[in-house]
DNA sequence: CATGAATGAGACTTCATTCAT
DNA sequence: TATGAATGAAGTCTCATTCAT
C-alpha cells in the first residue's frame, strides 16, 4: 500500500539518559511551567520517545521533584559545608555564599525552579511540602547559620535573623524569576544588570548589618533600633 | 413570602457584571494560576453561566487582560503623584509609599497578579509588552524618582539609584508571591511574618543609604537612626 | 487550505440522552466486555461526543454502575414486592419470579451484564462491593424469601434454603452468560434452547423441592437422601 | 553461600519453559482476565524476561490459546473414559463424574478458564470453534450419555435429555466462575460453600430425576409438569 | 442578553511488541 | 537464546469555546 514506516533510530544508553532527560526537563518546565509543559516535549528534546520518559520517571511530578533535588538540594549542603568551615568575616562569608549560589544557581537554568515551583506550589499540596523541606528550609537554615555568626561575633548589629535572613535571599530569588519570566521575553525597557543588581543589594545589606558604633552595640536592644512597628 | 424589598437581583446585577467577572477571575487567577484557571469556575463564583463570561470577554486571556488593567493601572499613577507633592525627608517618601503599596496591594488579592504575570508571561508574548509598559515602567520611574531625589538632595549616598530600586521593589514583590504561593499552602515550617519583614527590609534600605560621613552629618534630616514610617 | 470543517450537528436532547447513553453502554460492555469498550464507541453508538458522554457520567466505572442500577436493581425490588404480596402456592411464587426475570432481564441485553461483572469484578474492588450490594444481596434475599415460604407453608421439603437458592438462580444467570458469550459467536454444534432449559430447570427444581410424602415431611432429614461424600 | 547443589536453574529450565510460562498466563488470565493481563507480568511471574515470552509464543492471543489447548483437552477424555466403563446405577455414574470435576477442575485454577474465555470468546472469534470444538461438545457428550443411560435403563424419569445435561453443568460452571470473581473478592455478605451448593445441586438433580411412581412413569403430561421437547 | 449542552483537540499514562546487544 | 531499553498507538478524561434555544 504505502511504503513500508522507517525503523526508529533507537539507541541504548540507559546511563546517560536520566540526565538527559533531567536537562530536558528543567529547560521546559522553566520556560513553560510545570502544566504548561507536555510529557511528550520533554522526551523530544532529550531525544526519546514518549515511552521512555516513563521508563525513568514514573509520573510528570516525579520529574520534576527529580530535578529540584539534582539541581538544589545539594548545592545547599554545599553552601552549609562551607559555612560551618568557613573562618574570617560573616560579611565574608555570607558574600561568599551568595556568591556561589549566584554562580551556580542564579546564572544557570536552575534558577528557573522557584519560578515554576511559587507558581505551581498551590496547584500540587505534595510539591509544597517536599520542597519546603528539601529547599526552603535547609537554605534558611544555612543563612540564619551565618548571620547569627555575625551577631554572635559583635560583627553585626542585633538584628532579628529570621528577617534578615527573607530580606537577604528575597531580592536574589527575585532576580531568579525575573530572569526567567520578564528577562527572558523580548520586551525592551526593563532590562536588569543582575549581576550588578546582586552587588548592590549585598552592599546595602552589609552595610545595614555593620556595627555602628562598636562600643554601643552590646547596649542595642534587638527591636529598638530596627524597625519600632 | 413578601415582595423583594430591593431591586430583582438580575436586573441590578446587569451593570455590576463586568465588575463581578474580574473579581472573580482575578480570585481564580491568583489561586490557581492562568492556565489552571477554567472558565466555567471564573463563571460560577461570578454568579453567571459560561456563555455569559464570554458575552463579555472574549477569551480567558483577554479576561486576564482585563484583570491587570483594571487591578494595577490606577495604583501607579496616584502613588506617582504622592511623590510629587511630596514634602519632607525622601526616606520617608519611600517609607509612605511602601506602605501604601503594602496596603493596597501587598495585602491584598491584587498581589498575586505578580505571581501569575511572572509564572505565564512566556506563554503569552503580548503580556509581556503590555505589563512592561502598564505597570512595571512607571512603578520603577515612581521608585526611581523618590531615590533620586533623596540622592539630590543630599540625604542619601551617592548609589546606583536603578540597582537600589530593584533592591527596594524586589523583597516587597517577593514577599507578595510568597504570600500567594508558599504562605497559602498549609505546610509549615517557614511562616513568615510579612509586615515584619516588610519593615525590617525598609529599616535596613534607609540604614544603607544613609549617608555615614560624620562631616555631613550634620546637614542630614532627622531621620537618620530609624525607619521613619 | 482547506474546505472548511462542516458545522457538527449539534442537537439538544438533553431529557434522552441518558437513556441512550445507557442503552449503547450496555450494548457495548455486553458485547466487548468493560475494559475492552471504549468511551468514545460508546459516546458514538449514542450519536454524541466523547465530551458529551462525560457531561452525564463523570467515568467509565460509574457509567456500568449507572447501567446496572436501571437495568437490575430496579427489577429486583418489583420482585420482591412481587412476592410479598403473592398467594397461592410456593412453586407458582418461584415459577412466576423466574417467568419474569427471565423475560425482562434473560431474554434481554441485560443479561450480559452478568458476563461483564463476573469477568472483570476482581479488577475493580469498588464495583464488587457496589454489584454485592445492589444486586446480588437482594436477590439471593428475594429467592430466599420464596423458598423459605414454601417450606413455612409444608410445601417444600426441609432443605438448606441459602444452597436451594443458588441452585436456583445459577443455571439461570449461567443461560444468561452463556447466551452473550458463545451463544453470540456464530460457532454451530452447541446451540441451546434457552427457554426450554430453564423450564426444564425449573421443573427438575420444584420436583425436587416437593414434599414426597406430606405425612413424612417434617421427618425428612435435610440431608438424608442427597449424595453422601 | 555453599555451591548450589542442583543443576544451574538456567539450564535445568530451558525445557520447561513452555509450561513455565503456561503455568503463569494461567495463573494471570484467571485472576485479570485477558486484557488486564500485561505480557510482562507473564513473563516476570515465569522467571524470565519479557523478550523470552515472545520466543516461544509470537502474541499475547496465541499465549492465551496455548493455555486453553494446554489445560483442558485432557481432562474431558478421562471423564469419557470413566463413564463407559461404569458399573452400577446412573446416579452413582453422575455423581462421580460431578466429584471427578470438580475435584479436578472446580477446585483448581483451570476452573478460572472458563470465566476467561466466557469473557472473551466474542473478542478472539477464533477461540469459540475452538473452544466448543474441544471442550464443549466432548463434555456434553459425556453428561449426555450418563443421562442417557439412566433413562434407558428406567432409573430417571422421561426427560429430555438435552436439557437435563445443561441443568446439571450449568451450576457447577457457575460455581467455578463464582469462585474467580466474587469468591476471590473481599467482599462479605455473598460468601457461598461450593462444595455443599455442588451436593445440594446433585441432590435435587438427581431427586427431580427419579421415577416417582414407576407404574406412572409413562403417563407424565408432556408439558404440564414437565419440560416438553 | 443569557444559558448550558455539545464539541473535539489534546493531555497524561500504559503496554504489546520490537530489536540491538 | 536471552535480555530489557525503546517505541508509539491507544485509552481515559479535561476544558476552552461555540451556538441553538
Amino acid at each position: 500500500m504505502s511504503a513500508p514506516p522507517s525503523p526508529p533510530a533507537r539507541q541504548r544508553r540507559k546511563e546517560t539518559r536520566p540526565q538527559e532527560l533531567l536537562d530536558a526537563a528543567l529547560a521546559l518546565f522553566v520556560e513553560k511551567g510545570f502544566a504548561a509543559t507536555r510529557s511528550e516535549e520533554v522526551a523530544q528534546r532529550a531525544g526519546v520517545s514518549k515511552g521512555t520518559l516513563y521508563l525513568y520517571y514514573p509520573s510528570k511530578e516525579e520529574l520534576f521533584k527529580a530535578v529540584v533535588r539534582q539541581k538544589l538540594t545539594q548545592l545547599i549542603a554545599e553552601g552549609m559545608e562551607l559555612a560551618q568551615t568557613f573562618e574570617g568575616p560573616s560579611a565574608d562569608l555570607i558574600a561568599a555564599l551568595m556568591d556561589e549560589w549566584w554562580r551556580r544557581v542564579g546564572e544557570t537554568p536552575a534558577a528557573g525552579i522557584h519560578k515554576v515551583v511559587i507558581a505551581e506550589v498551590r496547584n500540587f499540596p505534595d510539591l509544597a511540602a517536599f520542597y519546603t523541606e528539601e529547599v526552603i528550609l535547609p537554605a534558611h537554615a544555612l543563612f540564619h547559620f551565618a548571620v547569627q555568626r555575625g551577631v554572635d561575633r559583635g560583627e553585626f548589629r542585633r538584628v532579628p535573623v529570621d528577617d534578615v535572613c527573607h530580606a537577604l535571599i528575597a531580592p536574589i530569588i527575585f532576580y531568579a524569576l525575573h530572569r526567567h519570566s520578564f528577562g527572558a521575553c523580548p520586551v525592551h525597557g526593563a532590562e536588569m544588570d543582575y549581576a550588578s543588581s546582586v552587588r548592590t543589594h549585598l552592599d546595602l545589606m552589609l552595610k545595614g548589618l555593620e556595627v555602628r558604633d562598636p562600643a554601643a552595640a552590646d547596649a542595642l536592644p534587638a527591636r529598638s533600633s530596627g524597625p519600632a512597628r
